[in-house]
RNA sequence: GGGUCGUUAGCUCAAUCGGUAGAGCAGCGGACUUUUAAUCCGUUGGCCCCGGGUUCAAGUCCCGGACGACCCA
């Protein structure tokens, strides 16, 4: 009877972690004794799982007299990839096989294999790594398989996956990325959807004559927007430096050297707080063309975002269901309408103080009003709003407090089943320290008379959540001294937030900078919009986490 | 930064009023030549997140801490 067990237990039976860890360990040294490398490499040439299902994807589940036809001519699959699933029946075994592109079954007799290839067999774990050969062939059930002649073990997986359950502890998904995406294969759907996103935003400015360039992220000065930034120190210089939190003004720069189309792709750093929607490190695209100006970029907007999410949803239809938002139409409203709509006749107070009391006076009634008509508003809001010093922050901070979180619910489909994005124009100028300025003639013809002093620019909210930001440029190098010279002033006041005089951007726009309009997209956002994923750490691979306890 | 909630076997989760910590799956041994999360028989496995306190007795109650999630700012 003991005679009979071929392969007795490598350690007392025992399923704690350690224990089956030790057991892996083993059966790797007994694939080592036989002779086979329980870490080999030299696979030699494959064939991707994807292919071979594409292959055989038309022919009959019932008839397998092509296969076996193919198996005459000798076409032989080799492939490699990891366990996934392994049954027993027998002298029979099924392997589950999954490589970066799919999945497929290993039909494996013991008649057609080796002894020393079918006895490795009792050492293979789930999570294991293997490379199989042999023809084509469909099971009884017209399951397509290869029909395995050879077998071997590439890499012994020591500790053990979640098979049928998956792990759902979002701590260990996000520190354990490699193990989420083993087990979740809907968290791989979304980063490959990610990637494509991202092929696909570059394909969008390939074809439109932009040049993809790469400027720097290590900055002398803080500039390109407005955060607090991470530092560090070059040894060597001897200097400290900011991690970026825009790459904007070296754009600029190169437009001022004629490369004037240009757009990067990249990562920006920001020492702020994290939540669902932030992440210390997140990846923006920019984008700078010259002789435009913000109008032409809402429409190509439009255009990218269609593109983009129509690429996502052929190769990833589920990301379809269940969407909150249509790119289908897109509404467009400018920031005064969205705060007069929000505070309603109480409003018209503001402007008419606005309009009194000119740009250096005296807010406190404006404020008032505002605040008087804003009752649901936070203790916290009420103090943003009370902070503002300009009639243009004023306008700004009534948007954000009263307009812009309703976005989402009042901008709907026809059916109102579905928000639509929202393109919020004309900022004021008090905040938007990069952009152009509103031509007098053309803002007085728009708005009348009132005493905000608007510019180019625009922000799209999708599903109510902030995406892209855009402006026709500030070309003009003296305006553009005056703006960074307020923000030193900022600074000096206490904002974190403000940038630093850049001399040297200065410099280049007294080059001269042809009209340029500017984009900035943030692309985890997007792709928590179109993969339908709440939280930033969902699309990011490897989320900031504070460090392991011990 | 504030509030709420969570942490129990490899995974997913139970555990009544404070009274010997359980299940399913996985794992381990055995049978089986067409399985599909195969099936059948047998079976192992615990720092109850960490530290302190109350108690005859703590996974459970109290205090402190770690990490995380969500909401608010």
């Amino acid at each position: 009877m003991a005679d009979k067990t071929p392969n007795p237990p490598a350690t007392p039976a025992s399923s704690d972690l350690e224990s089956m860890m030790e057991l892996r360990r083993n059966k790797g040294a007994r694939w080592a004794e036989s002779g086979y490398n329980p870490y080999g490499n030299d696979t030699g040439p494959l064939t991707r799982i994807h292919a071979i299902n594409i292959t055989h994807d038309g022919e009959s589940k019932h008839d397998s007299a092509q296969l076996e036809a193919l198996a005459q001519e000798g076409v032989r699959y080799r492939v490699a990839g990891r366990v996934m699933l392994s049954r027993e029946a027998g002298k029979l075994r099924f392997i589950n096989l999954r490589d970066g592109t799919g999945e497929i079954q290993l039909f494996i007799s013991k008649r057609d294999v080796s002894e020393g290839d079918w006895a490795i067999l009792d050492q293979v774990d789930v999570g294991d790594v293997l490379l199989a050969e042999g023809p084509p062939l469909r099971t009884k059930t017209g399951q397509l398989s290869i029909g395995v002649r050879v077998v071997c073990p590439l890499t012994k997986a020591v500790r053990p996956i979640a098979k049928f359950s998956t792990v759902e502890d979002v701590e260990v998904r996000y520190r354990q990325r490699y193990r989420d995406l083993i087990e979740n294969q809907d968290t791989a759907a979304v980063f490959r959807a990610r990637s494509l996103i991202v092929r696909s935003i570059r394909e969008f400015y390939d074809h439109r004559g932009f040049m993809e360039v790469e400027t720097p992220m290590l900055h002398p000065i803080r500039g390109g927007a407005a955060a607090k930034p991470f530092r560090t120190h070059h040894n060597a210089l001897d200097v400290d430096l900011f991690l970026r939190i825009a790459p904007e003004l070296y754009l600029k720069r190169l437009v001022v050297g004629g490369f004037d189309r240009v757009y990067e792709i990249g990562r920006n750093f920001r020492n702020e707080g994290m939540s669902v929607r932030h992440n210390p490190e997140f990846t923006m695209v920019e984008s700078y063309q010259a002789y435009a100006t913000y109008e032409d970029v809402m429409e190509s907007t439009k255009e990218l975002l269609r593109f983009v999410d129509s690429k996502v949803i052929e190769a990833f239809p589920q990301f379809a269901e269940s969407r909150s938002f249509t790119f289908a139409q897109f509404a467009r409203k400018r920031m005064t309408d969205l705060v007069s709509e929000a505070l309603e006749g109480p409003l018209q107070i503001i402007k008419l103080r606005w309009k009194l009391l000119g740009g250096d006076g005296d807010w406190t009634q404006a404020r008032s009003a505002a605040l008087s008509v804003g009752e649901g508003a936070s203790p916290d809001a009420k103090a943003y709003i009370a902070k503002t010093r300009t009639a243009g922050e004023l306008l700004f901070a009534l948007y954000e407090v009263f307009a812009e979180p309703h976005l989402a619910t009042r901008y709907r489909d026809a059916a109102g089943e579905k928000s639509i994005p929202v393109f919020v124009v004309d900022y004021p100028f008090d905040v938007s320290p990069l952009a152009r300025r509103k031509d007098a003639r053309r803002q007085l013809e728009e708005y009348g008379e009132i005493e905000v002093e608007l510019c180019d620019r625009f922000e799209l909210f999708v599903d109510g959540r902030e995406l892209c930001n855009a402006f026709s440029e500030l070309n003009d190098p003296a305006d553009q001294a005056a703006r960074f010279r307020a923000q030193v002033e900022n600074r000096a006041r206490g904002d974190e937030e403000a940038m630093d005089y850049d001399a040297d951007y200065i410099r280049a726009l007294e080059f001269g900078m042809p009209p340029t309009a500017g984009f900035g997209l943030g692309v985890d956002r997007l792709v928590m919009a179109l993969t339908n994923q709440h939280s930033i750490r969902d699309v990011v691979l490897f989320p900031a986490m504070r460090p392991e306890a011990e």
